[in-house]
DNA sequence: GATAAAATTGAGCGATCGTTCAAATTGAGT
DNA sequence: ACTCAATTTGAACGATCGCTCAATTTTATC
């Protein structure tokens, strides 16, 4: 037998993951995710515990989805650093899609919060580290297929991806200039060359 | 007759600045000014009209701040180039010190406001390109003085910096490793050249 | 020192916050 | 149909939110 709990788990996830992206932790009411997600605040805290609670569940969501998404990209690209300019691209775009917040949500968070909410910084610190570990397999595999050059440290490589990526994202919020922020993926790229 | 108002304006902003930009906009209370700056909720009314009204404030003398910086490192140094590096520098040395809140403010800004408080991020936004034309500023003397290739925009290469510094400050948010910050500060001025 | 203007105080407004829980509803096993 | 556990409901709790304003204190002028 199917699940026939009115209410599917990760379709919630994915609601509370869109309004928490767009409004952050602190401006998202449980009010307004009541009702965003259609649900009362007693089915709400049964299944998650608390605000908290559901946010943490949704920052795992969220990272998961970036690691498939990257994985996604190696499968649909010829080589590892086409499969990261693929990436940078994705990312930029739900960047600027609407209903999104904009900057990467891990980073986000970071930025919003404080010691107070200490466990929700942590956790998303970790979930930032496996992103930059996917890159740095991934440059591991340009350096050994030449695509990149080999005195280059893949791990100092991946950080270095990873600071560009969350500038170009934080930039993009900035300025709306899609051209410019393009430009700003090519000068990335070309200076890892 | 000097002022002699109980609370100079600026140090009262210069507080209000600590506490927002260490904790943002919506998690900031009015009650936790009114502690903060000891004042009550009256006088702060009567002298900025709003929380939205002193954080603009905020704002403002936050950009004129950050732009005195670079005025500042221009004087100290003995190139465009350097004085860069030198702002560089500064900029992530504020992140880490535990008063402030880490990231640029107004990228934090911009990055935790929606729609609601739309005037702030239009503030912020505009703000942040001042900050970019100082750059733009820098880096056509760089080029013209030859210490740059004259090959490149300035202009563009203006967006890359704002960009990346956007990107270290976040970094290192993250990642408390200051050696691997500094790294990042290395990479990003030796990929200039 | 009297007086008027300016600045500051702090109790308290209505609204909203995150959360709880007794009651109502639903779904599976018999 | 009946039962019992699981789920969902929504009114309501105390705390806190941004903010107001009559009352008080401070300051400037004479």
């Amino acid at each position: 037998m199917v699940k026939t709990a009115k209410h599917n788990r990760q379709e919630v996830i994915q609601k509370a993951t869109d309004l928490f992206w767009e409004k952050g932790f602190h401006a998202t009411s449980m009010r307004n995710l009541q009702d965003f997600v259609d649900m009362r605040p007693g089915s709400i805290y049964a299944s998650f515990g608390s605000k908290e609670g559901l946010f943490k569940e949704v920052l795992k969501c969220y990272a998961n989805a970036s690691a498939a998404r990257l994985e996604a990209c190696i499968e649909a690209s010829s080589s590892p650093l086409e499969a990261l300019r693929t990436f940078f691209n994705l990312a930029v775009i739900d960047c600027r899609e609407p209903s999104s917040g904009g900057m990467c949500m891990l980073v986000k968070t970071i930025s919003e919060l404080t010691d107070e909410n200490a466990d929700l910084q942590i956790e998303a610190k970790q979930l930032l580290g496996i992103v930059e570990d996917g890159f740095a397999v991934l440059l591991d595999q340009a350096s050994a297929c030449g695509e990149l050059d080999s005195s280059k440290d893949p791990r100092r490589l991946a950080r270095f991806l990873q600071m560009q990526l969350m500038g170009i994202r934080a930039y993009a919020l900035a300025n709306d200039e899609t051209e410019q922020v393009n430009e700003l993926i090519e000068d990335v790229f070309s200076s890892l060359r």
